[in-house]
DNA sequence: ATGGCTGTGAAACACAGA
């Protein structure tokens, strides 16, 4: 089964660009982000036609979220974090799917650092440790995916000396994700490519797909109910180099069949 | 170190992105 994340950039502006990888790798479950579209405009007939069931949380112009399913309706489990209801961004949307629990988010950007943006990074990341640790405790398997907006590592980074002041890569947001990490989640594509260079984006800016200028943000978290299902982690990086392409490439996962634990001793 | 590019909404440029 293979499950993947992909920043689209403007989901209606992109749409091209999306049936045409979503035709050619036919993922099992995709999270979305950045639509940039309100709810109405959300194109679910074109995504339905390529067989995928949808759910979404759109806003005009920003943000926006969704999860899809081949063949499937995903549950809808939540919308939006816990513990602000002023908080009106559309950055995490989260169902039951294909016997999974899929959290799909996208973290604010925070620049410029230091300033409000940044402070409300900060508070996002604490609301999304929180009800991570929520779902740790539910005894399900749970894959949250999406865009962190952050650099883990050095490795995560083209060159980490231009980024120290940078909100993806400020102390502070390493720290953040570093202590999420430690409720007891694998980072998927880290954990399979320990020492590997590993980019998710590119910025339009000064050729940096070309030059591979790239940083890694995308990300995948695993509970221990289903990492041990995790089989194979990639980056459909030659997606960054079509025409119109979003500025994140599409990211997945590949995942081995479910293992049933037998909980009583037959006879 | 800076500015470079792109989508959206609106109807020119502002804003956000990372």
């Amino acid at each position: 089964m293979l499950v993947a994340t992909f920043n689209v950039n403007g989901v209606n502006g992109r749409l091209p660009v999306l049936l045409r990888w979503l035709e050619e790798r036919r993922p099992d479950i995709v999270c979305l982000q950045e639509l940039k579209a309100p709810d109405e405009k959300f194109p679910i007939k074109e995504i339905e036609k390529a067989g995928y069931g949808a759910i979404w949380h759109g806003q005009k112009s920003w943000n926006g979220v969704a999860i899809l399913a081949m063949g499937d309706a995903p549950e809808e489990t939540r919308r939006g974090l816990l513990g602000d209801k002023n908080d009106l961004h559309a950055r995490y949307i989260e169902a039951a799917v294909k016997e999974i629990v899929v959290g799909c988010l996208y973290l604010p950007n925070g620049n410029p650092y230091p300033g409000p943006k940044f402070d409300y990074k900060l508070k996002w990341f604490e609301r999304l440790t929180k009800l991570a640790n929520v779902l740790q405790a539910a005894d399900v398997p749970v894959i949250l995916a999406g865009d962190y907006n952050v650099m883990p590592t050095k490795l995560d980074v083209y060159k980490p000396e231009r980024w120290t002041d940078d909100a993806l890569f400020r102390i502070e947001v390493r720290e953040a994700y570093a202590n999420l990490v430690k409720q007891g989640w694998v980072d998927a594509i880290r954990h399979l490519h320990p020492s590997e260079r590993i980019y998710t984006f590119w910025d339009y800016f000064r050729n940096a797909y070309v030059r591979n200028a790239g940083l890694r943000i995308d990300h995948f978290l695993l509970n221990p109910l289903i990492a041990p299902r995790l089989k194979a982690a990639g980056v459909d990086k030659h997606v960054r180099g079509w025409e119109k392409a979003s500025d994140h490439a599409p990211t997945w996962i590949e995942l081995g069949p479910i293992k049933r634990t037998r909980t009583t001793k037959r006879a």
